[in-house]
DNA sequence: TCATTACATAGATAGCTTTTATTTTTGATA
DNA sequence: TATCAAAAATAAAAGCTATCTATGTAATGA
C-alpha cells in the first residue's frame, strides 16, 4: 500500500474527466504512449479494465466510476494542502474550482462571476454542479465543492457563510393573457399557477402559503425555473420567484411583476465554504472573487 | 502545480512522524540518502527547511507545523480512495488507525480493543487521540480520526453512530475514610466532591444536580479520571462517574459504590465515523472490530 | 473499402531516483 | 575545549523505469 505511486491518480481523474487517453497526455505535457502506459499500470493495480473504447471516448468502468469522486475529492484536498503554504497567482492559476449552484443562480449570478473569475485567472476552469440541498453540508465536508450558493443558511459545524444579496419572491405573469388591474389576493388563488419542484432550498413562499392557508391551483411543476418566461409568455399561468430573477425576465419577454397579495418575508443568498483554518489561498480567492462579483450588483428589493 | 511528485508528501508526513529520516527510510524500504535527497526536494519545493535537527530528532518548522495536519489528512483520504476498490486483509495490513477517545474510555475499553486490533490486525497501528467533544464533528469531517467514542451523541451531516453500552453514573468514595452508612442526599450535600473538568462530554451528571438545585462542595477539580482511585483512597472526597469505571476502580482500590441520592438518566456510549459509502474496507473493518471488541464487554447498568 | 482517429505495444533512451561510499554536522561526554 | 558517536548531507556511480519514437491495431465514418 505504500508503495503505490500516488501520481498514477492524478492520471486517472484526467482520464475520467477528459474520457480520452489523447487529451489526457496534453493535459500533463506528456505523450499519449506515455498515458496509455500508466493507465496500463492503473489498470494492473485496481485489477481492472478503469476504461473501454466506446464512439463516445474511454467509458469508465463501474468500478471506475465508483473511484472518481473519491478519487478526486482527495487528490483536490492533496493539491489545497500543497498549494496552502506556496503563493498563489490568480494569473497562472490552471485548476478547476466547482461551486454547487441552483439553476436560478446560475442564470442570475453565473454571468457576473464567469466574466470575473475568466478576468482574474483565465486559465482556471469553473464547474457548476446543480445544487442538491440536502447534500450541500457533506459536499462541503467532503470537498466535493469548494463553495456553494443558496438561501438555506447552512448551519453545520465549521462552515463559513457569507451573505450575496437579499431578494423576495414576487409574482410573474404575462398581463395580457391573465387580465389588468393589480394582482388582489383573490384573483392569486383563483389563478391556476407554476411551481418549481425544487430540491434547491427555493421553498419560502411555498411554505408562507402554507401557513396562511392558501391552496392554490398548480397547473404546471417543471424542475427548472429556466424555462418559465417561454411557459409564461404562452398561458395565463402566474410563477413566484424570487425579484432579481423575475426582473431579468421581464427584459427578455413582455412580463408584468407584481407584489405577492401577503407577506412573505425576505431572504438572503449566502455563499457557504469550509470553514477551516487550512483553506489554501487559491479557495480563499475563489471565495473572495465570488463575494466581489456578485457583492458588487445592485441591490434589489 | 500539476508536476508536484505526490509521493513526497508520504516522505513528508512520515518524517513528521518519526522525527528521522533514518527511520522514516526504513519504513519506506530504501536508504537514508535516498529519503535524505527526498527531503531536499521537499524544501525546495515549500522553500522551507521544513525539518531542523535538534536532540529530539529532526524538528519541524513551523511551515512543517502548519502542512503536516492537512497532507496527513488529505493522504489518508487517497490511501482509503485507493484501497476502497481494493481487498482488504487485516492479517497484512500495516497502516494506523486514529481513534479519539477520553481518557475515560481508554481505561474502560482500550486494553479490549487493544487485544481485539492486535489480534487481527498485529501490524497494524492503534493512534489515540485525545478527544475534544467540540471538534468531534469537524475531526472526523476532515478525516483526523477515522471513528470516536463518546457518550454526547453527535448529530452532524453523515455522521454514523453505533451504540456500544449503556451505563449510568455512581458516585465512588472511601467508605473507611467516609464514614459508614448509606449515601444520602443530605451526605451527599454535605461531603467534599471531587469532578474531573472535562472536555471529552461527560457533564450530565452535573447538569442534572444543576437542573435539581443540588449545589456541592467540589474540593479538588483533575482534568483526567485516571489518578480518581489513588486521590479516593486518600480522602474522603467523592467522585461521581460512569458504573464501568468505577466498577474497575474498585478492583484496584477498597473503594465502595454508592447509587447517586437523586435520579440521572443514563447514557449511552457510542462509536462514531463518518458515514459516506465510499469509506475504505479498513476502515469498515475498524468501525466493526471496536464494535464486536465492545459490544462483547458484558453490559452494566 | 479506404481513410481517419485513437489506443495499445515494442524497443530504445534518457532522466532521475537510489545506492554505496564518504564527509559534515550536531550534540554529548570527558 | 577537545573528542566521540550518531545522524544527516553530499558525491559519484548505477540501475531502474517512465517516457519517447515508431509502429501496430481496432473502430468509425465517408
Amino acid at each position: 500500500m505504500n508503495q503505490i505511486d500516488l501520481n498514477l491518480m492524478r492520471t486517472f481523474v484526467l482520464l475520467y474527466e477528459t474520457g480520452s487517453v489523447t487529451h489526457t497526455a496534453e493535459r500533463l505535457y506528456v505523450t499519449q504512449p506515455s498515458v496509455s502506459y500508466a493507465l496500463a499500470r492503473l489498470r494492473e493495480l485496481f485489477e481492472d479494465r478503469l476504461f473501454v473504447r466506446t464512439r463516445q471516448g474511454m467509458e469508465p468502468t463501474i468500478a471506475a466510476r465508483q473511484l472518481y469522486p473519491a478519487l478526486r475529492d482527495a487528490l483536490q484536498q492533496l493539491q489545497d494542502a500543497i498549494e496552502s503554504s506556496r503563493d498563489f497567482e490568480p494569473a497562472t492559476c490552471t485548476r478547476r474550482f466547482r461551486l454547487a449552484l441552483t439553476d436560478l443562480g446560475e442564470m442570475a449570478l453565473l454571468p457576473k462571476l464567469m466574466r470575473r473569475l475568466h478576468e482574474q485567472a483565465p486559465q482556471a476552469e469553473l464547474e457548476v454542479v446543480p445544487l442538491e440541498i440536502e447534500h450541500a453540508e457533506e459536499w462541503l465536508a467532503a470537498g466535493r465543492v469548494n463553495a456553494l450558493i443558496c438561501s438555506r443558511p447552512l448551519t453545520g459545524a465549521a462552515i463559513a457563510r457569507h451573505v450575496l444579496l437579499r431578494d423576495r419572491y414576487v409574482c410573474l405573469l404575462n398581463q395580457e393573457r391573465f387580465g389588468e388591474g393589480p394582482l388582489t389576493r383573490e384573483r392569486f388563488i383563483a389563478a391556476r399557477h407554476v411551481a418549481v419542484t425544487s430540491s434547491s432550498g427555493h421553498g419560502l413562499a411555498e411554505e408562507v402559503m402554507r401557513q396562511h392557508g392558501i391552496q392554490r391551483k398548480v397547473s404546471l411543476e417543471i424542475p427548472h425555473f429556466s424555462v418559465l418566461p417561454k411557459v409564461l409568455h404562452d398561458s395565463d399561468l402566474i410563477a413566484t420567484m424570487p425579484l432579481q430573477v423575475a426582473a431579468s425576465f421581464t427584459e427578455e419577454s413582455p412580463l408584468t411583476i407584481h407584489e405577492l397579495p401577503f407577506h412573505v418575508p425576505g431572504f438572503e443568498v449566502a455563499l457557504h465554504w469550509q470553514a477551516q483554518a487550512s483553506r489554501s489561498p487559491s479557495q480563499r480567492w475563489f471565495c473572495e472573487s465570488i463575494i466581489e462579483a456578485i457583492g458588487e450588483r445592485v441591490r434589489v428589493g
